[in-house]
DNA sequence: AACTTCATTCTTGTATACAAAATCATTGAC
DNA sequence: GTCAATGATTTTGTATACAAGAATGAAGTT
């Protein structure tokens, strides 16, 4: 157990939020929750913290901690706002990216494309992480980097998602040789509209997945 | 006392840190810290986690917490995509602003007229900051909003030292106007680079201010 | 003299205890 | 019957106590 606790706690807090096991809105029972953790309310409340510092957890003073379901509204911005972060990294890599991280860009488009291939949709999504993250870092902007792997992280359960799409896989490879090709011939003009495009596909399918969400919801209300 | 005290804290520590009272990697006792708020560590440690979030601090696990003085590198590269993020702003705000609020943003391009009139720094430095936040607001993406919010006060200092430069209240203030105009006329392209330039020459001058430090930091160790 | 090992000390991480504020329920007035 | 006020209870916020890991230093070996 070298973990910190409150560490711990955290990830399976932000894991349970993310995955709707709450709904939005509702107050967390500190001392509860720190029963079925088995642990005291202090490693919890550094947990909330770091929740409510990633916007999953809004904190009212003496009022406890409530959990924050990003509306269907706010993931659209959240999207709206990486595709922009992205193209600036794409921009800025298209003119820093060194040789050796290209190789390892190329090495992600085959292993993706080896992905698709064999439908393994766990693989491609692994894939796309390396891809993404080492864009984000060939960008040569430190702090940009970090940012965006902020919202990438807060997005990421969306992102997988909609992989469950038909056909979603190959259209992404697709983008992915795209950006790649752009990078090789450093054109950063090319390199941001196209990886604004990639993320931005994704907030629209995401728009698709809750829609159909939504239908099957009503549905069952509809029995 | 009707705040919580973790949040005063977290507060006058990161004015602390901001204004340099420690060093880069210095390690924060915890009890001798506490001692000197006379609180005891629990709400110290929550102001920790805070800061830790912002990117003040960094944790290390079982070793302690560590001041985090961004390095001149990583000041310019802040404000790179705070440049990136108002330009955002400044884009969508040119197609979504209304008529009331454009009202507002003309109020305080004249009040930060007046106070450079008056050469009053810290009413034209009051009034920059209103006309900011009216622009994030206008872009109607209420996310997008709070992340240009939170990287803008993480740069406040640095913003408010560049007043000091001959000159700049009156150049900033001919930029503001500059972005009003691309507002009104919703020229989304213009409202973008125009703003873009705007926090990017911030940057360059944090620069200047920078060299000029360091410089007579030399000249004092070479007494 | 330098390096390793072990014990001591210090510091962080967690649990528990206590204080203060907010919520809830009961009682009383209108 | 509804609303307000007040006391009881719950819950948060802070302090303190305790446990466990890390840093430090002394002693012993090579």
């Amino acid at each position: 157990m070298s973990e910190r606790m409150a560490d711990k706690i955290r990830a399976k807090l932000e894991e349970m939020i993310v995955t709707g096991e709450f709904s939005d809105g509702e107050r967390l029972d500190e001392i509860r929750l720190a029963d079925s953790f088995d642990v005291s309310r202090t490693p919890l409340r550094e947990a909330f913290q770091q929740l409510a510092a990633s916007g999953l957890l809004v904190l009212e003073a003496r009022r406890g901690a409530f959990v924050r379901q990003p509306a269907f509204e706010e993931m659209i911005e959240m999207f709206e706002v990486m595709a922009e972060l992205e193209a600036m990294c794409g921009r800025l890599a298209a003119r820093r990216v060194s040789e050796p991280v290209l190789d390892a860009i190329r090495e992600t488009v085959l292993a993706c494309e080896e992905a698709v291939n064999r439908g393994e949709a766990d693989a491609y999504y692994a894939e796309n992480e390396h891809f993404h993250h080492l864009i984000y870092d060939a960008s040569g902007n430190h702090f940009l980097a970090e940012e965006a792997r902020r919202l990438h992280r807060r997005l990421q359960p969306f992102r997988r998602m909609q992989l469950q799409l038909r056909g979603r896989m190959a259209q992404s490879l697709g983008e992915h040789r795209a950006i790649l090709e752009a990078l090789e011939n450093g054109d950063e003009a090319s390199a941001a509209t196209v990886l604004r495009d990639h993320v931005a596909v994704q907030g629209g399918k995401f728009n698709d997945l809750m829609v159909s969400y939504r239908r099957s919801q009503l549905h069952q209300k509809a029995r």
